[in-house]
DNA sequence: GTCTATAGTGCGATAGAC
DNA sequence: GTCTATCGCACTATAGAC
């Protein structure tokens, strides 16, 4: 076979849980969409919120790999700071349940407040660097940087699913330079 | 007695969501917690979804009177965005979890999405008003109306929580006007 | 309106054959 | 690793006495 039974169970997850919430999504349901045995998925994930888990870190592994940036010398705070935006909003619209699926998990006691908090630290690494090295410049106000990135997440986390719910809007320039602007303004 | 048994139910739901969740609550728990019969409950709100509805709609009443800006006249933009804001965020870190409870509801999938979707609408008519009139008197830059307020609510949200999760930040005055500032910066 | 008791359902997880 | 079958529990909602 060509995908794994494992593989076919976190797919079946992300589409049910996008669609029916998780506590709302039963584990027979999963392995019914995923043509699976229902004793099979317990036999990889030995609870539902192993599963739950196991989802979010395969997504998290894509989402980093979309967004960090791989030609950081030479460009200016913004430029870069565009390219990270834009590259968040990009891969949250041609993977909408993926990003759907993160505001689950942030809101869901199905996991622990601690393992919550790692999920929003590791997720904003990448953009603590970015402020930090523009606050030293004096680009960026200087602002608390705890309070900072909680703001940065909301925006993201707003902005980008007003994108998933209009598709058509996506290609708008007008409305994707005024997405970055406000999020840039936000910082100075 | 000096409390309804329906106010009795109300207060202890609240509480037990926001610990909890909604789906992670049950109804048994709610009318223990509460002191009244199991059938009391299913009594004065015929199903779950409509106890939590009906929560919804009593801290939302509660919500627009804290923020509903009653000297509009002769004030700057700047000054009446300000109280309002800083109306909201004092509402919040005063309820806790009547701001928790309102992010539950937001991504909960117990109540229907248009009626999450009027919840959204209801919260932010207040601030549509104030921003269109900065945006004729040329103080706001002229981004779309929609992704806007999308914005701000996001912002609202994760910045309230950050004021909630830590209390002995609520007066500082550095992160409150650091947290204003990003705000009203969002929109020029 | 409030109570007790329970019906009826769906769920997470396990046991054991293959 | 995958399957079938099912256990045991917790839950929403109802029935009917007071």
């Amino acid at each position: 076979m060509s995908v794994s039974k494992k593989q076919l169970i976190l797919d079946a997850a992300l589409v049910l849980f996008v669609d029916n919430g998780i506590d709302g999504t039963s584990t027979a349901s999963i392995a019914k969409k995923a043509n699976v045995a229902n004793g099979t998925l317990f036999h990889h994930f030995q609870t539902k919120a192993d599963l739950v888990h196991a989802l979010y870190l395969m997504i998290k592994e894509q989402f980093a790999q979309q967004i960090s940036p791989n030609n950081a010398n030479g460009n200016s705070i913004e430029q870069l700071a565009s390219d990270v935006w834009n590259d968040a909003i990009d891969w949250s619209v041609a993977n909408p349940n993926k990003l759907q699926f993160f505001k689950l998990v942030i809101h869901s006691h199905i996991l622990s407040a601690t393992i919550r908090r790692e999920i929003m630290n590791q997720q904003l690494g990448f953009l603590e660097q970015l402020i930090i090295a523009g606050q030293q410049q004096g680009i960026f106000a200087q602002y608390p940087l705890d309070l900072i990135l909680d703001n940065c997440q909301g925006q993201f986390l707003s902005v980008s699913s007003f994108f998933i719910e209009r598709p058509q809007l996506t290609g708008d320039i007008k409305y994707r330079e005024a997405a970055f602007k406000m999020f840039w303004n936000t910082l100075g």
